[in-house]
DNA sequence: AATCGCGCCTGACGGC
DNA sequence: TGCCGTCAGGCGCGAT
């Protein structure tokens, strides 16, 4: 389940093997993904160089002079680099082949992730010219996630999990962030005062900043990577600890359903 | 405008 | 061992 660290660890992981060098051919062996791949992928992309790799929230850009290249991981995606004449396994969906012999291979088991290709400037593609702020950029503060939670009534992990808010904050650290804030999930946002605020802006880049550093750490040399950045080595204090008790305070981590997605929080460290 | 629930899809897992 | 039901989960979308 990549969440922004792991987009982030992908993108810092890939560009290297990406930038400067030319498409040579793209086979797509399963176009079914979450919007069918475009067919004519391929002829947008043979012979482009790639200029650069970037993100907007868990979205990856490839930019090339005629346009960008959107690839989105969904649930169960991943990309890795390897040696175009690798054998493809299955669920190995596009394969981007470059002029240097290599490849970059998407594998999604779930087909929840797509593959999308824009002319125009990528920030105003429909699905990326809504977004909120980047979590770890600047322009993400106290006031602005203050100001936009007045008279909402949706609870806080919603708020804060919703991208029109803020971009890449997922199910895991949402659930992170709040514990480390203090903060119940289920209050409702407009009822979360401005200290808490101040909390929770500062947990949620913590936690982020974390996590894409030991995803860092780990990655030595994304390709043949097993695709897996080793994020998921970070200690976890409530998600997926249902049941066990807190790290802090020994109680036992309660678990509860918010927007269909499970929650977990420590009764006694947040309110 | 905000909020809520749905469904896409497959692998893992638990029960029998 | 094998079969089957259930669950997980990002996120756009339609309905309210």
């Amino acid at each position: 389940m990549p969440e922004l660290p792991e987009v982030e660890t992908t993108r810092r992981g890939i560009a290297p093997h990406l930038i400067g060098h030319c498409v040579d051919k793209v086979i797509v062996r399963d176009g079914r993904l979450r919007w069918p791949v475009p067919r004519n992928l391929n002829s947008l992309l043979k012979g482009q160089e790639i200029t650069a790799v970037s993100r907007r929230g868990k979205y990856l850009l490839l930019i090339t002079l005629h346009g960008t290249t959107i690839i989105h991981l969904g649930m169960s995606g991943s990309l890795r680099v390897l040696d175009t004449d690798t054998p493809a396994v299955k669920h190995d969906h596009v394969d981007i082949c470059l002029d240097t012999g290599k490849c970059l291979r998407l594998h999604d088991p779930r087909r929840f992730g797509c593959v999308l290709f824009t002319r125009d400037e990528p920030l105003q593609h429909e699905l990326l010219n809504e977004l909120g702020p980047e979590p770890l950029e600047a322009d993400f503060t106290v006031d602005y996630l203050f100001e936009h939670s007045r008279r909402r009534k949706a609870a806080v992990k919603l708020f804060i999990m919703d991208s029109h808010i803020v971009v890449g904050v997922g199910n895991i650290y949402a659930s992170e962030a709040l514990f480390l804030a203090g903060i119940r999930p289920s209050r409702p946002a407009g009822r979360v005062t401005r200290a808490e605020y101040i909390k929770l802006v500062e947990a949620i880049k913590r936690v982020l900043t974390a996590a894409i550093k030991a995803g860092g750490t780990t990655l030595r040399d994304f390709t043949a990577s097993d695709g897996r950045p080793g994020y998921f080595s970070q200690q976890l204090n409530v998600y997926g600890r249902k049941d066990e008790p807190c790290r802090v305070c020994g109680q036992t981590i309660k678990h509860s359903i918010l927007g269909q997605r499970a929650t977990h929080f420590c009764p006694h460290c947040q309110h």
